[in-house]
DNA sequence: TCCGTCAATTACTCCGACATATTACAGGAT
DNA sequence: ATCCTGTAATATGTCGGAGTAATTGACGGA
């Protein structure tokens, strides 16, 4: 789910001043456009109210067909972004109309700097939600939850945090909890939330070794949920999302 | 942001066998085609998995265009409900792809017989998000946005919630509690499932009379709030929340 | 049995033309 | 002078077709 990256796309500049988009492999040209626009838009560079220039003009700016940049325009309407309307043009719409939860938006706002304002609304929100969806899986855990996450766990303590493996047990851990809600829109929203929110987490990590050991606090959780006890596992489960903040606080100096 | 609702839009039967979409005013082309696919595939008419037809088939029988039908098999990508690959063809994806909290993806959900584990589902999670939100009010509400949720208190006194200018009233209530948070992440979020789960809120007033009078319950809200009161506030936005349940509970024959 | 090669199918991109809607301006009536 | 109305300009919306690129599945060889 994390396929798009900064990618550092230092462009190929003996064209004539003409920006053409990068698309990496595996990836469309429309949605190679809607990255380029959703990252402009995301880090303020087109603010609400500004209209894009013509789709004629921009299309041959971009040195792609009118199609394509349709399309990629399509996208980031799909996801509250812009507008078009006839003779008025493309607008960039206001923030408050924007699919802020949408995977693909959350990926392009932290494709560049990340606004810390908008980094502490989403640990807000997930300081709520994960103890709630900690809660629920406590009540509703089945065998199979059960042996997932302990897997998961198991996983978590062979690999490092530092490695992919690691991490990526780490999400198999949270995911399970969150099946374990049976609530399909907390995990929709969780998992967005959470896949943006450890994107961070690997500059963190680049920037510094981890500061604590994470599986002690796991357990906790773990032995919350298998245990039953809905009121210890939200407890665990917001120390949490509180050590995540710390750390990436600190590592982003604010 | 309520502009596409169910329609009963009883297709034009008399074309042999064509089922053109049906275009409302003020929307275009390619959103009305991704509305009907996208009730489709949230009504369960597509299930995840299914190839759909190939772009010139489907186009041909929707007797519209190829660009018009793929930029809305570009706004149902981004919205994560299908995925589209070269000599694969589109499928749907698995449901926990879904943007499910996306505001157009939940009218679509809403469109037909909304599915009652989903709406379950969105209450549970509005009883955790809406109470935290309004605790967060009470500990950062400024006068202004004291101002505007008397204002609108009083409007909804005048108009009763039957009444158009009653349930506006009613939606500037709690989206003031929700700009008084200072989290447009929680502004977003609350506002998509709360939209949504109003819709359904229409259903039962025509079934039945509104069973209790709404307005002491949000006074309780109101001043809680009014008062710094963060934990009286988070309680008494759980009672509305609930009661809301109860009403939607009790008209959908759950 | 496994792996590389090839061909067929499908989505992807481009192009040019026309249709439609909305704005903005000009003109006239009040 | 102001407001309304009709008209023309302009940018988006839609169309149809042609050609490209990529993935898959089958085929054949190691």
């Amino acid at each position: 789910m994390g396929q798009d990256r900064p990618s550092t796309d230092a462009q190929g500049a003996e064209n004539g001043g003409s920006a053409k988009v990068a698309r990496g492999p595996g990836r469309r040209l429309h949605g190679a456009i809607a990255h380029k626009l959703g990252t402009a838009i995301l880090s303020g560079q087109y603010a609400p109210g500004d209209v894009l220039s013509g789709e004629v003009a921009f299309a041959e700016e971009l040195d792609v067909s009118r199609s394509a940049y349709r399309e990629a325009i399509q996208v980031l309407t799909a996801k509250g972004l812009v507008e078009s309307r006839p003779k008025a043009g493309t607008r960039v719409l206001p923030r408050t109309r924007w699919n802020l939860l949408d995977p693909e938006v959350l990926g392009w706002a932290f494709a560049g700097e990340p606004d810390i304002q908008f980094v502490r609304d989403l640990f807000e929100l997930r300081a709520i939600v994960e103890p709630a969806a900690a809660r629920l899986a406590a009540q509703r855990r089945d065998k199979n939850d059960i042996k997932i996450m302990k897997d998961a766990l198991a996983a978590m303590r062979r690999h490092t945090l530092a490695t992919e493996l690691g991490r990526a047990a780490d999400r198999d851990f949270h995911n399970a909890i969150l099946n374990a809600t049976r609530n399909d829109a907390m995990l929709v929203l969780s998992a967005s939330i959470g896949a943006a929110v450890n994107w961070t987490t690997q500059y963190k990590q680049r920037a510094r070794a981890l500061p604590r050991n994470p599986i002690p606090d796991h357990v906790r959780v773990f032995d919350a949920i298998v245990a039953g006890d809905a009121a210890a596992a939200a407890e665990a489960m917001g120390v949490l999302v509180d050590l995540a903040l710390e750390d990436t606080a600190s590592a982003m100096g604010g």
